[in-house]
DNA sequence: CGAGTTTGACCGGCGC
DNA sequence: GCGCCGGTCAAACTCG
């Protein structure tokens, strides 16, 4: 899934080192020629062509000292990303087991990349690794980007719940004063006997979304609560694909467009929706093709009583959809651009830290790529957790400014989204089709194991702004 | 003429 | 059981 070609074309850079160093060989014997007979100069000439040997060697022996540096920084590299594709699939597998397992409780999982702005809740979870919460309140004050794991007890959930609709509310509002555009996606998990849904909000003026597959309209509803008319496409790129969506505007605001994915392909997609390939549905190809305005904000999600997986940028309208039109499954959010997460951040820029936001896998910050690491084609992401024993990371203004732009450039990367979509949607997907009888058990990146008996985890990455953010709730039933 | 859209009818789930 | 509502069907219609 993620491939980050760490390889460093050392030959090119010697090639390109050498070339100026045979041109002056050459002059040095254009200029031999010229002053053939002349002791002092040959003796001259002697002496400076033992001082450019010199040099030369000199300058043979800083390549050799940088290209041992940057082998032994490729090396780590290799180490960072070959580590973060174990969190990653170590996630994912806890996710798969934590959705199977919880589904004979009530209490549902949050995946949340950054930090959960005002979610009490969120500090009133056990830790999986048996955490007390002071130590949780510690991970938040480290203002990591990584993804944690939090156990949240049946206890605290109702509450818990309020205070995410309390952090969704006060996000909003600060929207609604920057007055964001931009793209919202939702996606929705599957309920556990259900096909699995993702929905995706965006703004687009078209009757619907180019999301590359194509589609057959086969009816049209007008939706209680909603005086904007619902229509029912289904998937007639293959002959009996039992993906179908449905399009509807959203009440509040008409520009956004709610689609609602349903099902899992059974044909090769087409070009331009193979970001579908491994969800569910479209959205994250929508998201891809959607290029209109600026698509980044950061992420959240969280899940609602209905046990739907929220995965949304902050989203205004979000009541809305929970009040009118609930989807059930995972909800991507997309609909407003990140500039308030670079504005809540607000730190002042310099060359430096956007140096740093462009290569996040620069030596002297490894620390965030611990964290989180973005690819440059966006679609390639991990996530690792950022407790245990990653605590070493020492955080300093300059690593809130690069962190900012990182989780800016990252959130604002809808390949980003797509990534998320894919793999949530994934898990909820294979979910659906394999039934668990194991025990539950989480295994930790660690080797810790955590029973799943609660009801409810939360995974989340933790942000200094708070802003760049993805929950990811268990379905409840 | 075929593909896609429109639109009223129909069906099933759910709550009362 | 009944009504509401979301979702689907299918005949009629439109368009290229």
């Amino acid at each position: 899934m993620m491939q980050i070609d760490l390889s460093l074309k050392i030959a090119d850079e010697e090639g390109g080192e050498d070339f100026p160093v045979d041109e002056q060989k050459e002059e040095r014997e254009d200029d031999n020629k010229d002053k053939v007979g002349d002791d002092e100069q040959q003796e001259a000439s002697s002496s400076q062509q033992s001082i450019q040997e010199i040099l030369k060697t000199d300058e043979i022996y800083t390549l050799q000292t940088e290209m041992n540096r940057m082998k032994e920084e490729n090396k780590e590299l290799r180490k960072v990303v070959e580590q973060k594709m174990r969190d990653y699939h170590n996630l994912q597998m806890k996710f798969a087991f934590l959705r199977k397992s919880g589904q004979e409780n009530d209490n549902p999982i949050i995946l949340s990349l950054g930090s959960d702005v005002g979610s009490k809740g969120a500090h009133e979870a056990i830790d999986l690794k048996n955490q007390s919460p002071p130590q949780v309140d510690e991970i938040r004050e480290d203002k990591g980007l990584g993804l944690s794991l939090r156990l949240h007890t049946q206890i605290d959930q109702h509450e818990e719940k309020r205070e995410e609709m309390k952090a969704w509310v006060a996000t909003d509002d600060m929207l609604h004063k920057s007055n964001l555009g931009g793209i919202t996606s939702h996606t929705t998990s599957a309920m556990a006997n259900r096909k699995p849904r993702v929905s995706v909000r965006a703004r687009c003026q078209a009757p619907t979304m180019n999301d590359g597959c194509q589609w057959r309209k086969y009816g049209q509803k007008i939706a209680k609560g909603n005086p904007c008319p619902r229509a029912y496409y289904r998937c007639t790129v293959a002959p009996g694909c039992p993906v179908r969506k449905q399009v509807q505007r959203c009440m509040e605001d008409m520009s956004i467009l709610i689609t609602t994915y349903e099902g899992t392909h059974n044909h090769p997609l087409p070009v331009g929706a193979t970001a579908m390939a491994s969800t569910t549905s479209a959205p994250g190809t929508f998201m891809l093709m959607s290029g209109e305005e600026d698509s980044t904000s950061p992420i959240s999600s969280s899940v609602d009583n209905l046990g739907q997986v929220r995965l949304s940028y902050p989203n205004p309208y979000l009541n809305n959809i929970i009040n009118s039109t609930p989807p059930r499954g995972v909800v991507l959010d997309l609909s407003h651009n990140t500039h308030h997460l670079q504005q809540q951040l607000a730190f002042p820029s310099s060359s430096h830290s956007a140096l740093k936001f462009k290569h996040p896998w620069a030596p002297d910050n490894l620390s965030y790529s611990n964290s989180i690491a973005s690819s440059s084609d966006g679609a390639n992401f991990q996530f690792s957790n950022s407790w245990g024993t990653d605590k070493k990371r020492s955080w300093n203004i300059e690593d809130d400014k690069s962190l900012a732009e990182n989780v800016s450039d990252i959130a604002s990367d809808p390949k980003f989204a797509v990534a998320v979509a894919a793999a949530i949607t994934s898990f909820i997907s294979k979910e659906s089709q394999t039934a668990q009888t194991t025990a539950p058990a989480l295994v930790l990146k660690d080797g810790e194991r955590a029973s799943t008996s609660s009801n409810k985890w939360k995974v989340e990455s933790l942000s200094p702004s708070g802003k760049a953010q993805a929950f990811i709730e268990k379905d409840p039933h």
